[in-house]
DNA sequence: CGGATCGTCAACCGGATGGTTGAATATGCC
DNA sequence: GGCATATTCAACCATCCGGTTGACGATCCG
């Protein structure tokens, strides 16, 4: 019933969420800053954040009177491994992975020379 | 409103689901068998599976009178491709994905030699 | 034909979800 | 202290969701 998995997919399920956790991705911020852009009350806001929070995908810490809200992508992962085990059985396409892996060896190989896309 | 990304999550985010889906890996099934391990009626089956399939996570196809159910992992790569955004900004860490790469060669490079885990 | 099997439809139910508003709680500042 | 800011709480509402039951439409088979 409590599976991670149930909460972290119900959660990412909201397009309200996945595009907070968007704008996280640049930075922490303030749940009054989060809720700006959007055409919704401050307090709806905060309920999107107590379950974005309930699923790992942020933290939340308060510092003074404003609360900070942090992207945790590792909540993600857990999801993403489960997701795996669906398309590894097909033959290999996932063109994603390797744009991913691109990227990995680029990070990690300090100065490979990369040819354009 | 109608991303698919909103539909797929929300049809991963229930665990009956997910099961179905798991089972599914496995061969093209009937709604009764797929029904059958469930402590639930075949009607709500039934909606789970219209509800997959809404998803595009299966695809059903009527032949005489029964219907068969057949995986569609396509469906996933959105939701999978969306989610690595929040993988790649982080150091890498993902032993997980080391081990989908591995499983990958293993396939790709036929008889590669591979030092036990 | 008549019966059994496969599956969905329709109506219903309780509980969760997404949203609102208004009051309440902290905290910062003058 | 007193006011403004930041955030949540509580109550409420409409709707969706997961599930049931019972009736129904197809289809196979003897």
């Amino acid at each position: 019933m409590t599976d991670p998995l149930d909460t972290v997919f119900a959660a990412l399920a909201d397009p309200t969420r996945r595009a907070i956790l968007t704008m996280l991705l640049e930075d922490d911020m303030a749940v009054t800053d989060v809720a700006e852009p959007f055409a919704m009350s401050l307090a709806g806001i905060s309920k999107h954040l107590a379950i974005l929070a309930g699923a790992g995908l942020i933290t939340q810490e308060k510092r003074g009177r404003v609360k900070w809200c942090k992207l945790e992508p590792d909540a993600l992962r857990t999801a993403s491994v489960w997701m795996q085990g669906f398309g590894q059985f097909e033959p290999v396409n996932l063109d994603a992975f390797e744009r991913f892996l691109e990227a990995e060896l680029r990070q990690d190989g300090s100065e490979a020379p990369l040819q354009g896309d």
